[in-house]
DNA sequence: ATACACGGTTACCGCAACGAAACCGGGGGC
DNA sequence: GCCCCCGGTTTCGTTGCGGTAACCGTGTAT
């Protein structure tokens, strides 16, 4: 249920689930309960905090419906779905740099072991 | 004295001050004190967590000389200079589209105003 | 003796992000 | 009466990023 590997590294968009609301809505409009379940653990609270900036921001839009039981819908913008592109290059970016990363990082853990002992 | 107008919003690579290091050592390496000059108010102490967590995830290399006075340098490595492309599609996104963002504030700000009023 | 240059380190602190857990209201079903 | 659905809200606590201010060692210049 992994996005893209960008959550697990120093090159992020927006904040922590911003990008993956993106990608949640990009083929179309979701309800709450959706975006909740399909994301890793979010609490509701954390959701409603990153769904409402993205709408201040006009990210997306926020649809009531008159009906029993409630029900919400989120939609990107134009501007959300511009947001997909960047992404992408974030991703594509990510992907292929990555290991190389982790890899630094390895060989800079080691040599500071290596140094403390 | 700014990178690219990513800094005011929900769009950012790395942490506060990586984008900006990228920048001001795209074109060759610079001395800790020249950075700290060229950038806006960074503290010693926020400038070297930035460079070595930089170091540490093998994006720049960090130079000692056995001078009086002491001298060091940072250098981007191949892997620094690769996030420069992702970089340039950050600001190009955002030039292009912050116009957007803060208009969508401005529209939710008075929207808000008059429920309250 | 004092000051300055360089490249930092140290101790402390505030704020915002994030998270866990409980709760809410309006309805429907058993 | 009880629990479920949906879409949240509320409270509390933790973590981490970033900032402020002071200090450090080494050497050189005045």
């Amino acid at each position: 249920m992994e996005i893209c590997p960008s959550n697990a590294l120093p090159v992020r968009i927006g904040d922590k689930w911003t990008a993956w609301v993106v990608r949640l809505l990009e083929h179309g409009p979701r309800r709450f309960t959706e975006l909740r379940k399909d994301m890793g653990r979010v609490t509701p609270k954390v959701l409603t905090e990153t769904l409402r900036a993205m709408e201040r921001d006009g990210m997306l839009t926020r649809t009531e419906f008159d009906e029993i039981p409630p029900r919400v819908e989120y939609e990107l913008t134009e501007l959300g779905h511009s947001l997909r592109a960047l992404l992408d290059h974030t991703c594509a970016w990510t992907r292929e740099n990555l290991p190389l990363i982790e890899a630094a990082r390895r060989a800079n853990d080691e040599a500071d072991h290596a140094r403390t002992a």
